[in-house]
RNA sequence: GGUGGGGUUCCCGAGUGGUCAAAGGGAUCAGACUGUAAAUCUGACGGCUCAGCCUUCGGAGGUUCAAAUCCUCCCCCCACCA
C-alpha cells in the first residue's frame, strides 16, 4: 500500500497538489519530504503531532523526512491563520529550543545514518542580501495574487493588519523550499492546511526558478468532535516534553478523548492497523473507554516509551477503578490485556515536603496551592466552597482545615481538584 | 507628515465622574447527571489576613470629596489623505 494511500485512509490528507504525478513519483522514488516546525518553544505539542506522525508514516514507507526548524522565519513570525502578530523571538531563544525539538522528535523518527535530517532554516536564511533576493526571488511574486491568499486576506481584513515582514514569510518560505529542492532533492512540502497557500508559493518558485516539479500535501486542522481545536487542557498546551506535561498527564489527556473521536484519533496517532481500528466502530457506550485506555496507551508509547506507557496505564487505574482489556480488542496494540485492578502506583503527580512544614502547620487551601491543583489562595477557597476539593477522598468541608496528622496514609496525602485531578503530596 | 478613530479584566466586547472588580458573550473551573464521554442544567470566574480590605481599565502625571470615565504629556494600533 502507498504511503498517500495509508495517509489518506487514516485521515491525514486535507488538499494535495497533482494527485496522480505525486503517487507515481513517490512510488517509483525514494524520496526527500519536509514539514516545517516553529521554534517558539523548547517543546513541541500535540498541535504538531500530525505533522510529527506523517513524516514517521513517510519514513516507515522509505522515505527520507526532513524536519525544519525555522530559526531564520522564526525571527519574523508566520501570520497564517492567527489574527495577531507573534512574538518575535531571539536568536538565544531559538538555538535552545532547537535542542528541545531535536530530542523530541528523535521519539517518533530515526535520525541515524542520515534516514532523517534535521535541518534549520537560519542556515540559508540568515546570510541573505536583500537586493539579490528582491531579484532572484522577488520579482515571481504578485502582490495582486499574495493578497489574495486565505492567509494573507484575513489579516488584511483585521483591524490588526499585516506588517510587512510578516507579508514577507511567503516568499521566505518559498524560498526554503527552492534550498531544500536545490540541496537536498526534497519535492514534497507537508503542513497543517494553513500552510496551504505558502506551499503553493514554494512549488511556483521551483518550477520557475529550478524549472522542477514538486509537490505539497496538507492536513486537516484537527479539532475535537465538538469543534474546539484540539490539545488544550486546565494545564494549557499539551507538551510532548515529560518535563511540561508527565507521560501520566499525557495519558489522561487522551484517554479523556470523546466518543466520537476515538476511531479518527487511533487511525491518526497510532500507528495501529486500519483494519483493528475499523472494529472500534462497533463499540458502544462505556465499552468504548476500554478504546480510549489503549489509544491513551499507544499514544504515551510512542511518545514516552513502552515503560512509561505501562505506568501511566497502572497509576489511571489507581486513581480512577479497574478497567478490563480484552484480548481481541485492537490485538496489534502491545498493551497489557486483562483485568487490571488498583495498585500502589507513583507517577501521579506528586511533590514531596517535610512533614514539619505541613503538619497542623498549614490549612488545605495552601496544601491545593502549592501542589499547583489551584492556581491562588481564592481559587482554592473556591474549589472548596463548590465541593470540589478532596483530601484522601473526602470532600473538604472548610478552606481553613488544618492538616493533621490524622490525614496522613502512609506518608502520603491524596488530593483531589474536582473530578479528574490528583496530586500527591509526599511527606517525609 | 496630516486628519479622524482606537488601546477595558484570558479572548471578544459594553461602559464616558460616584450605584464599577466593571454589562453581555466565549473560554475556563466547580456541582448535578454519567462511562474519567458528549449534551444539558446550576453556580463560580482579579488578589487577600474574604460579610471586610487591597490592586486593576496602554504608560506617567494632574483636576476632584470621588476617575475606566475629565485635563496634560508619552507609547502603541487602525482608517483615510499625503
Amino acid at each position: 500500500m502507498s504511503v498517500l494511500s495509508v495517509l489518506k485512509e487514516r485521515g491525514f490528507i486535507e488538499d494535495l497538489t497533482h494527485k496522480e504525478e505525486l503517487e507515481n513519483y513517490l512510488a517509483a522514488n525514494k524520496t526527500t519530504c519536509y514539514i516545517g516546525f516553529d521554534p517558539t518553544a523548547s517543546s513541541l505539542h500535540v498541535g504538531s503531532l500530525v505533522c510529527i506522525m506523517a513524516l514517521a508514516h513517510m519514513q516507515r514507507h522509505g522515505h527520507r523526512p526532513i524536519a525544519l526548524v525555522g530559526g531564520g522565519t522564526g525571527l519574523i513570525g508566520d501570520p497564517s491563520g492567527k489574527t495577531e502578530l507573534r512574538k518575535i523571538i531571539t536568536q538565544e531563544q531559538i538555538d535552545e529550543n532547537k535542542e528541545g525539538i531535536r530530542n523530541q522528535l528523535a521519539r517518533f523518527l530515526d535520525f541515524t545514518d542520515g534516514k532523517a535530517l534535521l535541518l534549520d532554516n537560519a542556515q540559508w536564511l540568515a546570510k541573505l542580501e536583500y537586493i539579490p533576493f528582491l531579484r532572484d526571488v522577488g520579482r515571481f511574486f504578485s502582490v495582486n495574487r499574495m493578497i489574495k491568499a486565505e492567509s494573507y486576506k484575513a489579516r488584511m481584513d483585521s483591524e490588526d493588519g499585516l506588517t510587512f515582514i510578516e507579508f514577507n514569510y511567503m516568499l521566505l518560505q518559498a524560498y526554503d523550499f527552492m534550498q531544500l529542492a536545490k540541496s537536498y532533492d526534497c519535492f514534497l512540502q507537508m503542513g497543517g492546511s494553513d500552510q496551504w497557500g505558502n506551499i503553493v508559493a514554494g512549488i511556483d518558485l521551483n518550477r520557475r526558478t529550478l524549472g522542477k516539479q514538486s509537490f505539497g500535501i496538507t492536513f486537516p486542522l484537527i479539532t475535537t468532535a465538538s469543534g474546539i481545536k484540539m490539545g488544550k487542557t486546565h494545564k494549557g498546551a499539551v507538551w510532548l516534553d515529560a518535563q511540561r506535561f508527565s507521560p501520566y498527564e499525557y495519558y489522561q489527556f487522551w484517554i479523556n478523548s470523546e466518543d466520537a473521536d476515538v476511531v479518527r484519533f487511533l487511525a491518526l496517532f497510532t500507528f495501529l492497523s486500519m483494519e483493528e481500528i475499523s472494529q472500534v466502530k462497533n463499540l458502544k457506550g462505556s465499552d468504548l473507554n476500554k478504546a480510549k485506555a489503549i489509544l491513551a496507551y499507544e499514544a504515551c508509547k510512542i511518545c514516552h516509551g513502552e515503560d512509561e506507557a505501562i505506568k501511566a496505564l497502572k497509576s489511571s487505574v489507581s486513581m480512577f477503578g479497574a478497567i478490563d482489556i480484552p484480548e481481541d480488542l485492537l490485538p496489534g496494540s502491545s498493551v497489557p490485556r486483562g483485568n487490571h485492578c488498583a495498585a500502589k502506583d507513583n507517577s501521579v503527580p506528586s511533590s514531596s515536603y517535610n512533614k514539619d512544614d505541613i503538619i497542623e502547620i498549614i490549612p488545605v487551601v495552601d496544601l491545593f496551592m502549592k501542589a499547583g491543583l489551584c492556581k491562588s489562595k481564592s481559587d482554592a477557597r473556591r474549589l472548596v466552597k463548590q465541593g470540589g476539593a478532596y483530601m484522601n477522598g473526602n470532600r473538604i468541608k472548610a478552606f481553613d482545615q488544618m492538616i493533621m496528622a490524622c490525614d496522613i496514609n502512609d506518608n502520603e496525602i491524596l488530593l483531589r481538584a474536582g473530578k479528574k485531578k490528583y496530586h500527591k503530596i509526599i511527606l517525609n
